[in-house]
DNA sequence: CTCCAGGTTCCGG
DNA sequence: CCGGAACATGGA
């Protein structure tokens, strides 16, 4: 028999969507439920119903990880009011972003950059498993993300060994930087949004997309919007209908101010809706 | 074979 | 500030 578990609320919650929309990329499917990991502790996920099963000891950790703090409905409220924010809303109940540790945020999103969501999650799974820390849960094996140190320590060759392309420069160069302690994630956690991104924008490899994708999904700037290749698409074809010429610069001004102050959670309800009816890249003039 | 994927960086206008 | 090109890899 497994250990214990215990049960958490957690009302407006969808374990399965949560996920497995795109935000993080590591757990896998494990019984009636999923196994992942929070950080250095392997952690088991199952839903029933309002209820989260997960191991007795991880309530806190869990509820925390999963953000089940967050006033879903209050935050939906302030979603813009037009047809594709309301469709992509419908779609994503129960949608909750994740609190990513910092490190392996920004370094799994570094790894992304034009990759399909299944390419990083496999980048992710070697990465883990060969440089990671070893963990155990239910005689289940489990790997930490490396850490820094354990990344800067390898050569460029090693990563490209891993699939990481072109990326793998970029994320040694980031590993260095943050094990030498030329940037620290610690004292980006408490710069202001603005200076956080640029903060975040002298690690290789990360520019406006990443930076806005670590402050979301891992220093819980819900404001944060990421613009991807999806995105833009959306913005450009629902927004901005029939229009030449609209500048990236011009759509993240837009972006900021049209999606309020929990825009990250609009983006991430956008993306998810758009890549789960579109299934290849249609541009739908 | 061609196209595209949760981009960034560098280089000329 | 803006538009292009290069940069790796794998699936459709």
């Amino acid at each position: 028999m497994s250990r214990a578990l215990a049960e958490i609320t957690a009302p407006e919650f969808d374990l399965a969507l949560t996920l497995g929309c795109g935000q993080v990329f590591h757990w896998r499917r494990h019984g009636e439920g999923w196994l992942g990991m929070i950080g250095d502790t392997p952690c088991y996920a199952e839903q029933r119903g309002h209820t989260l099963l997960v191991p007795r000891g991880l309530e806190s950790i869990a509820a925390d990880y999963f953000a089940l703090d967050h006033p879903l409905q209050k935050m939906r409220a302030t979603f813009p009011d037009d047809p594709a924010m309301n469709a992509a809303d419908e779609a994503c109940r129960g949608l909750r972003l994740v609190r990513q540790p910092h490190w392996e945020c920004i370094a799994t999103f570094i790894t992304s950059a034009q990759k399909a969501v299944p390419h990083i999650a496999q980048i992710s799974h070697t990465l883990r498993t060969r440089y990671g820390r070893a963990a155990e849960w239910n005689g289940e094996r489990l790997f930490a993300y490396p850490t820094p140190a354990a990344l800067a320590a390898l050569g460029e060759k090693d990563l490209r060994a891993c699939a990481l392309g072109y990326r793998a420069k970029n994320l040694l160069r980031t590993a260095r930087m943050i094990a030498d302690g030329e940037v620290s994630l610690e004292a980006v956690a408490g710069l202001g949004d603005h200076e956080a991104a640029i903060e975040l924008q002298r690690l290789a490899g990360v520019g406006p997309k990443v930076a806005a994708c670590a402050l979301l999904f891992g220093f819980g700037r819900l404001a944060a919007f990421p613009i991807d290749v999806w995105i833009e698409r959306i913005l450009r074809t629902t927004y901005f209908p029939k229009k030449r010429k609209v500048t990236t610069k011009r759509l993240r001004e837009f972006s900021a101010r049209y999606f309020g102050p929990f825009g990250g959670y609009a983006q991430q309800y956008l993306f998810h809706h758009a890549r789960t009816t579109t299934p290849r890249g249609n541009k739908s003039k």
